[in-house]
DNA sequence: TAACTTATTGCAACTTGTTCGCATTAACAA
DNA sequence: TTGTTAATGCGAACAAGTTGCAATAAGTTA
């Protein structure tokens, strides 16, 4: 099934590559100028995340979030990094630090959603 | 207000103990032979989490997983902590590997949440 | 042991985030 | 210009979690 460029995919990506930030649904729904659908916004992001332009981090708060992914040219965030959630602006963003760890014997890890909370520096 | 000792109290602490895993509600409530209201079974986890006698995680899937908090005593588990969620038996394992992190100047870290998933080593 | 205070519970209703079915619209290739 | 089908909007559905309230029961005090 091939991809369609539409003005809601195009309205989305804009927003997010703009912000550089994680942002959930009615964040993004807020922030567009133009009405999307929520069904439609949820569409359009999860099917950026199946083509790895964006990716998904869940917060504490059990909300989905989504950023776009740093493109290898300039990459400056590494592929499993941290994410700190700002529990006064509300915001998420993408930190440069690398997630290191290492599990016991037997296990496989897939994928890896790890946030830190706290004070951003512009809230502190 | 102090706390009292109910059947309930007592039966999903007992079962949160002897699995050693985190759980969600809806697994506790499965596996406890006693029915227990979900928004009764929610307070007593919450109030456990605010006595600090276990600790909350959120995972991929949007859910609260909670677990007992190990004891200084045998201090297997540090405080931050990676956590293992096998998406083929759905549990949720804390990790004795520690998270380390830096974050930029300016942040304050007050709360963590890394769940790393794949599959464990019983399901592999 | 009886009386009393109030933490705890069950129930039902509610909120919020996310998904789904379906008919309609519109990309884009032929 | 036509035809295929991906993408959209709408409403309904679903699930996790919370809340209000009246009823119950822990544990303290008399």
């Amino acid at each position: 099934m091939k991809r369609r460029n539409t003005p809601s995919k195009e309205a989305v990506l804009d927003l997010l590559a703009h912000t550089g930030k994680a942002m959930s649904r009615d964040a993004i729904e807020k922030q567009l100028e133009v009405d999307i659908d929520r069904a439609t916004i949820y569409r359009v992001l999860n099917r950026f995340c199946e083509d790895g332009i964006v990716h998904k981090i869940v917060a504490e708060d059990g909300k989905q979030y989504f950023a776009v992914c740093i493109t290898s040219d300039e990459k400056k965030i590494p592929d499993n990094h941290f994410h700190f959630r700002c529990t006064s602006c509300e915001t998420i963003e993408c930190l440069p630090e690398p997630v290191h760890f290492a599990v016991p014997v037997g296990y496989t890890v897939e994928r890896i959603n790890c946030v830190l909370s706290g004070i951003c520096k512009d809230c502190s």
